[in-house]
RNA sequence: GGAUCGGUAGUUCAGUUGGUUAGAAUGCCGCCCUGUCACGGCGGAGGUCGCGGGUUCGAGUCCCGUCCGGUCCGCCA
């Protein structure tokens, strides 16, 4: 037996027990004649002590860090107690020990503060994971896991494993290949989510499916995406959307409470794409505060809606070219912060100014507490129309007013980003504050510029509003005039599909699917599929729609991404065992790298490399 | 594909206007130390300044190219 106790467990009312312990040597404290150990497992650190009749032993045979040690001896009362470690009122008084395995100096130290930095960690990965920062995460990454389990298993969920190995269907991310030995020439691809093995369980009848499933996409990476990733994929037959929202709001409250022991237990906000947009600038809203957007000027193409309930900019024409010519001009109030110096005007003007927002500038009016206004347009704008700026803003007095002006899809995301970073500088953006959201009605159609033709904007399964199936089958999918593909009847078309946003964080997003062929293949051919192309790349699922399909819908969560923001941190990879780096790498492995000639003549592929 | 920041000791970093032998902390090695727990004290070893080229009397520092890493945009749900 290689040991009677871990780490973690031995506590003062185990004085005098005689143990053994097998673990890690965190550090070693030498005092001339009698020596400290502390030695790390999963569970935690013990001390241990080395007396004098130890020494000549340790003289031969020291223990350095890292090495693999089994002890036996008896635990003891410290004279010295550590109130900050759990065990810290006992140490083992080692009668006798054993080097079990050696261990080089590691590259950086095993320390909840290394001094390792992400590259080498990731590199010695398999020291980092020793380490109790990253081992938390791994642990609720683990806690998060069970929890779905636990609460989809008592709603009656059942796990059903679907194909690694599945066909390309180059709609939406780029497929990771995987090359057919057996069938030369032919190759696999790695889903990029089960999405049509879930649906067609659905008709199977399983009616209540989830898997926590890798799945895969070769596109770029980010902090918080990695080319494989890991969704609690759902779904559910006869179901409507509602029936969805609520099932799986109380998955999240389940895991709220299993995980962070948090009762959520006020109603999920519900906001609609469109007000998403309008109010926030984007489709996952941070609601932890307000600050919303003030429509200014109102692109005449866009938000039809809205059109009606602002029907008068306060701007008017003010004389101000950059107002006056832009297509859009949007605006937020900062609260408290009308005694903004110059320089830090100046800070947030370059901040906007940066490529990745692409602002040309930033104007200010500054809502002085004295009923007066300050603006960088005071040549083009009356104090009486800074005023109406500043109502038409809802601005207090004291509040900095930022607006930006420009093209409507840049200048809205601009304003969207500098309210986010707002927020965070103004701390309204807490770690441990979680608001939930729903986003639903967005629209089933997305604008393919490139391409000129509709793509999906969720997936091509997604189904349309009940009462707009019609506006679908009705009208030709065809964009005769590119500039104005808003004015097509299918640009407002809104879909059955719904987005979980928590804290400006999509964490995970589904629909009501199609389940008649009929609309199915409009849908398809909406996309741009001839038929041929439909019975080529889904010919499996349309029959399998003529078999009675019931209606059903799902939805699917970002596995990764929910443990990294319920773990406080920004970037996933954080959270998982083994990630890539940014450029798709496995450092540890050196992945990816070329293979053997033998394996690419099997495989019949000669290798064609321009470089 | 693009933008941007970085690459100097095992590690994390500093390095002034281009100027003597490139520093600190930590880790490592040796000696001392019976109550430490970020132990302490003394001493020591440790560098292709990512790589290649250029400017210069002289380059860690300036220029060009390239590789690697981080973040972001495009891309991706």
């Amino acid at each position: 037996m290689y040991r009677t106790h871990t780490c973690g467990e031995l506590k003062i009312g185990d004085v005098s027990k005689n143990v053994t312990l097998a673990g890690w040597v965190q550090t070693v404290r030498k005092f001339g004649s009698i020596t400290f150990v502390d030695l790390r497992d999963r569970y935690g650190i013990t001390q241990l002590l080395f007396g004098e009749d130890l020494n000549k032993q340790l003289e031969e045979n020291p223990p350095g860090r890292e090495f693999v040690l089994q002890v036996t001896g008896a635990v003891s009362e410290r004279s010295n107690k550590n109130p900050n470690m759990v065990t810290g009122e006992i140490e083992i008084a080692v009668t006798s020990y054993k080097i079990l395995n050696k261990s080089i100096v590691p590259p950086f130290t095993i320390q909840d503060d290394t001094d390792g930095g992400d590259d080498l960690r990731m590199k010695y990965r398999f020291l980092d994971l020793r380490r109790n920062a990253v081992k938390k995460n791994i642990e609720l990454r683990y806690l998060l896991n069970r929890a779905a389990r636990n609460y989809l298993f008592q709603q009656g969920f059942m796990d059903i494993e679907t194909p690694f190995l599945v066909k390309s269907t180059p709609e939406g991310a780029r497929d990771f290949v995987v090359p057919s030995r057996m069938n030369p020439g032919q190759f696999y691809a790695l889903p990029q989510s089960p999405q049509t093995f879930k649906q067609l369980l659905m008709v199977s009848g399983y009616d209540r499916y989830y898997q926590i499933v890798k799945c895969f996409r070769d596109e770029d990476l980010r902090a918080d995406r990695q080319p494989e990733f890991t969704q609690i994929d759902c779904e559910m037959a006869f179901v409507e959307q509602e029936d969805i929202l609520t099932m799986f709001e109380g998955l999240i409250k389940y895991i709220f409470k299993e995980v962070k022991n948090i009762d959520y237990t006020e109603a999920i906000e519900r906001m609609s794409w469109e007000d998403a947009m309008w109010n926030f600038g984007n489709d996952k809203p941070d609601i932890r505060f307000g600050m919303k957007i003030c429509n200014l000027k109102i692109p005449s193409h866009t938000f039809a809606t809205k059109q009606k309930d602002v029907p008068n900019t306060p701007l008017g024409d003010g004389g101000f070219k950059v107002f006056d010519e832009a297509e859009t001009v949007l605006a937020i109030a900062v609260p408290g912060s009308s005694e903004y110096t110059r320089k830090q005007t100046d800070e947030l003007t370059e901040w906007v100014k940066r490529p990745q927002i692409g602002m040309k500038g930033l104007v200010f009016i500054k809502c002085n507490t004295d009923g007066t206004y300050k603006s960088s347009v005071d040549k083009f704008y009356s104090e009486e129309k800074l005023k109406a700026i500043a109502d038409a803003s809802a601005a207090q007095a004291g509040d900095l007013i930022l607006i930006v002006a420009g093209a409507e899809e840049r200048t809205r995301k601009a304003i969207s980003e500098l309210r986010l970073e707002m927020g965070k500088r103004l701390g309204y953006r807490k770690d441990d504050e979680y608001k939930l959201l729903w986003v639903l009605d967005f629209p089933l159609f997305e604008y393919a510029e490139d391409e000129n033709r509709w793509v999906a904007r969720h997936h091509p399964f997604t189904s349309p509003k009940p009462d707009q199936i019609e506006t679908m089958i009705n009208n030709n999918p065809v964009i005769e005039n590119a500039a104005e593909y808003l004015k097509h009847p299918y640009a407002g078309i809104k879909a059955n599909a719904y987005d979980m946003v928590l804290n400006g964080n999509e964490i995970g997003g589904g629909s009501i699917r199609i389940y008649q062929r009929e609309l199915q293949e409009k849908m398809f051919a909406a996309l741009g599929m001839d038929a041929a192309e439909q019975q080529h790349k889904f010919g499996f699922l349309l029959g399998a729609f003529e078999y009675g399909a019931p209606p059903h819908g799902g939805i699917a969560f970002g596995f990764d991404r929910l443990c990294a923001i319920l773990g406080g941190s920004e970037s996933i990879r954080d959270f998982i065992a083994f990630p890539k780096n940014n450029s798709g790498r496995d450092v540890m492995l050196d992945a990816p790298a070329s293979i053997d000639d033998k394996q690419l003549k099997e495989l019949e592929i000669k290798l064609n490399l321009s470089s």
